[in-house]
DNA sequence: CGGAATCCTATCGGATACTG
DNA sequence: CAGTATCCGATAGGATTCCG
C-alpha cells in the first residue's frame, strides 16, 4: 500500500463519496450532520414516527405520548417545520384543531429511522451476546515510526 | 382495515419490527435511542469516520480534527470504550503513544453512517432543489372525525 | 505524549401558568 | 384545543491548567 509524503487522509468513499464530505470538523452543512440535527433532540425520533403513520393533531401528539411536556412537541415540532420536515394546517371550525403532516422530506427519514433501529437492536443484542469485547489481545504491537 | 375499541396505534412492522420498541417514551433501551446514543455527540461522527479508517493514536486524532478542544476527544473516546464501541491499548516504550480502534460493535456503526451522509445528502438536495416545502397547499381538506 | 481535573457558559429539556 | 411565555435545573461543550 502506497503511503504519500504526509497525509494519509485515506477518504472511504462510501463514508465520503462526495467533496463536501470532506470536512474536518461537525459543520452544519456536512450531510451527516444535516441528518442528525433533523433526528436530534428527545422525543423527536417518536414525534416522527407517529407522523409516519399518518397525520396528527396537536392533542393526538401528547395523547401518544403522555409524559411528554406541553413545550416540547411546539419546539419540536416548530424546528421541524423550518427544516421542511413537517407541515401543518388548521381545520377551522370548532375548538381548532391543527393537522400536522410529514412533507415529502420528513418522509424520506424513514429509512433512516428504520437503520436507526436496525442498528441500535444490533448493539444491544451484541451487548448481551458477547463480552464488552476487550480487543486488547488482538491488537498488534507494532512500534515503528509514528508516521507523523 | 379492523380498527380496535380504542388504540388505533398502528405499529409499522419496518419502524417497530419489535414488542421492545413499542415505547411512548424516548427510553435508553429503545434500539432508536441506543443507536442515536452511540453517534450523538458534537465531533462524535467525525471521531468514528477516523477510526473507520483504521486504528489512531490520540494525537493522531487531534492532528485530523485540528479545532476539537483537549477535553472533548478523551470524553467521546471513553464514553465509545464504555459502550464497547471501541477499544484501546497502550504501546509503551517512547513518549507513551495509545492505539484507540473500533471493536467489531464500532465497526457494526458503518452502514448508520452511511445512511446518514446519505439522508443528510437527500435533505440538502431537496432544500436547493425545491421552495421549503410549504406543503399547504397539498394538504387535503378533509374534516371528518378525528378518531379519538 | 496522553490524559485527568477544574471552571465556565450556552443550550436543552421540563414544569407551570397564561393567552388566542 | 392549541399553543406561547417564563422560569429553572441539568447537562454538554469548550478553554485552561496540571499530572502520569
Amino acid at each position: 500500500m502506497a503511503h504519500q509524503t504526509e497525509t494519509h487522509d485515506d477518504w472511504d468513499d462510501a463514508l465520503v463519496p462526495e467533496e463536501r464530505g470532506r470536512t474536518s470538523r461537525p459543520e452544519p452543512a456536512y450531510p451527516v450532520e444535516v441528518a442528525l440535527a433533523a433526528v436530534a433532540g428527545r422525543w423527536t425520533t417518536l414525534v416522527l414516527r407517529k407522523l409516519m403513520h399518518g397525520p396528527h393533531s396537536f392533542g393526538s401528539l401528547r395523547e401518544r405520548l403522555p409524559e411528554i411536556s406541553a413545550k416540547v412537541p411546539t419546539e419540536r415540532l416548530r424546528v421541524l417545520e423550518r427544516r421542511g420536515l413537517v407541515a401543518h394546517d388548521r381545520l377551522a371550525g370548532f375548538p381548532v384543531r391543527t393537522r400536522y403532516q410529514l412533507t415529502p422530506a420528513g418522509a424520506a427519514l424513514r429509512p433512516l429511522l428504520i437503520e436507526l433501529y436496525r442498528t441500535g437492536a444490533a448493539l444491544t443484542a451484541a451487548d448481551a451476546g458477547g463480552p464488552p469485547a476487550r480487543t486488547q489481545a488482538a491488537l498488534s504491537g507494532r512500534s515503528g515510526s509514528p508516521g507523523k
